[in-house]
DNA sequence: CTTGAACCTACATCTATTGTAGAAATAAGA
DNA sequence: TCTTATTTCTACAATAGATGTAGGTTCAAG
């Protein structure tokens, strides 16, 4: 048995239009089609689609999942690669954590001083338009 | 004395393209121009500028920057709008750590499990692979 | 055979920039 | 004043990772 885009879309928890996506920049290979024109998936497309929303879900970039898929098609695999690109995402991951973290504590102060008495200092505002605390030009926005 | 875009650029921090985008989307008033139709901006856009890439540093989308310097505009301000918004600002970052925390925990996981030897099972791929871990359709990848 | 749901393509939209091409303006030095 | 290097100008395209839309077709059930 065959499945629609539309079931194969609620199998593996994807948007339809994230499917055509997929298969439009080669994630996903371009399945069977009906006389009509629809597409007709295979069983092992749940699979993959699955594969890659979840790691999607785990913040893997596409470009990543490309590569973890080719070691995944690969009946040799080379596990130490695999390891890598995840040693390499949890380390982007650890790095975001500390920058949040550090931001957090910031919002933490321009939230605390403010009492709503003092409506003429406004911390935030304040804050945000202090210099030094952005004093180092050329800095990355943290997303 | 007035101020280019690439001094301002360079007095704020930013590129200067991003001056041009942000005079496009209205966050940043249209300066006056030479007779040649360059930009020359006064003094008080680089503090306005400055606040916009500090609150960006911080994590703030341009629609909450938005709202912020109208607050800041305000003679009479009303801190406590402000303070909403970054107190609503706090509790995304809050919820993106802890995200991040429980994905960083499930990547240790998986990367821990694998010593390099045995390349036949690839934790690593069988994790992505393993339906159960995202069970829940719909979810939200985590940026 | 009809009807409504699902599907098709192609294009637009979103955020927040960054990069490009090709032309014009400006500032500094000779 | 002339030249030249740097900067600036506009307009458009690209990035990631989808999502939404319009207008039309196909499918499956009754």
């Amino acid at each position: 048995m065959t499945l629609s885009i539309g079931m194969l879309a609620r199998r593996a928890g994807a948007k339809v239009q994230t499917i055509r996506y997929y298969e439009q920049i080669g994630l996903m290979a371009e399945p069977i089609r009906t006389y009509g024109g629809q597409r007709r998936y295979e069983e092992d497309a749940v699979k993959r689609l699955s594969f890659i929303r979840h790691a999607r879900a785990l913040g893997f970039s596409l470009d990543q999942i490309r590569n973890l898929l080719e070691l995944a098609d690969d009946p040799k695999r080379d596990c130490t690669a695999a390891d890598s690109i995840a040693r390499e995402h949890l380390a982007a991951v650890k790095a975001k954590i500390a920058a949040l973290n550090s931001l957090k504590r910031e919002l933490i102060r321009m939230v605390d001083c403010c009492d709503g008495t003092d409506t003429a200092h406004c911390r935030v505002i304040e804050t945000l338009a202090n210099h030094d605390l952005c004093a180092s030009p050329n800095h990355e926005p943290v997303q």
